[in-house]
DNA sequence: CCGAGATATTTTATACTTAAAACAATTGCT
DNA sequence: AGCAATTGTTTTAAGTATAAAATATCTCGG
């Protein structure tokens, strides 16, 4: 079995290994859920996070998506442009600003969306199950701290 | 600042939580490590993983990189086409194998994989080293873990 | 009120990515 | 030797993704 840290040298470079290792378990479980939308709702990960998105919060604005999903704008027109081919969503006009778009989950979606989400729900507890209560409460911790460092570089505009 | 995590509720659902969080750390690194090489070495990610495989392990063939990768067979060939036509990359037919290609870096793909490397690593350690010495070496493990656990997963063919 | 800058979205061009099918060559078995 | 199953790679079709340019609208200071 290989993987993106095979034939890193041994020993230091612990920041590099530990880039390599989180991507690592993040594409491993990233490529289970994939398949399993595919085989069980033959549907894609990114329409299932779209969807997710909408769900958790109606009324989204395209922007407000894709800060959410962490992509480009244009992805999200081009995700949304397929969704609503589909019937799983629709689009209006925002009454407060017409640049906006104001999106949200038809009953399709909304129904397709509540039968997908305790199935995913439960292929994500069995992948990071493994871990211990505890493990994953200090796995949270570290990732805050991270994740926290991380936005704050970017605000700052460390590089640019 | 709005991410992946934004409007879960709060409370239970730790392991969907820490997918999420650790989806958004990795997304958060790949996408300054990608903004970084595209200012600084007018290149893309996917390029300098394969460069970076390629410099760890010289002759391997199209499906030791898709395994180390963790990509398809398919986005090898494309990948490895338009490092070929840029001249950083050589193919050539396996003495043992006909069916295989050994691909290796050209000089000048040598020389700009050394060059990229120190920059990325420094970028790497900037973005990791907000964690001590010690928290790295909780989460690498934590993560190993993990890791660990979705392979054998996968290996065992929990449900297909 | 008006224009400069900011914001929301789409468009464009290109690259990346996958899954599945198609091919080619090898292996293993008899 | 011969043939089925496997393995290595490419091809195909469709979807996902980005960056950058283009549009449209809004906001705010003068």
């Amino acid at each position: 079995m290989s993987d993106l840290e095979s034939a890193l040298p041994e020993g230091d470079q612990p920041e590099l290994r530990t880039w390599l290792r989180l991507l690592t378990c993040s594409t491993l479980i990233e490529q289970q859920v994939r398949s399993h939308l595919r085989r069980r709702f033959d549907t894609t990960l990114p329409r299932f996070d779209m969807l997710a998105q909408l769900d958790r919060g109606q009324n989204l604005t395209m922007s407000e998506l894709s800060n959410r999903l962490m992509v480009s704008n244009g992805n999200v027109t081009g995700l949304i442009d397929r969704l609503v081919k589909e019937g799983l969503v629709s689009r209006s006009p925002s009454p407060d600003d017409r640049r906006s778009q104001m999106v949200r989950l038809t009953a399709k979606g909304q129904r397709a969306f509540d039968a997908m989400l305790p199935v995913h729900n439960g292929w994500i507890e069995g992948m990071i199950g493994s871990l211990s209560g505890s493990e994953m409460k200090q796995l949270l911790a570290l990732l805050a701290k991270l994740k926290n460092s991380l936005i704050d570089a970017k605000q700052t505009g460390d590089c640019k």
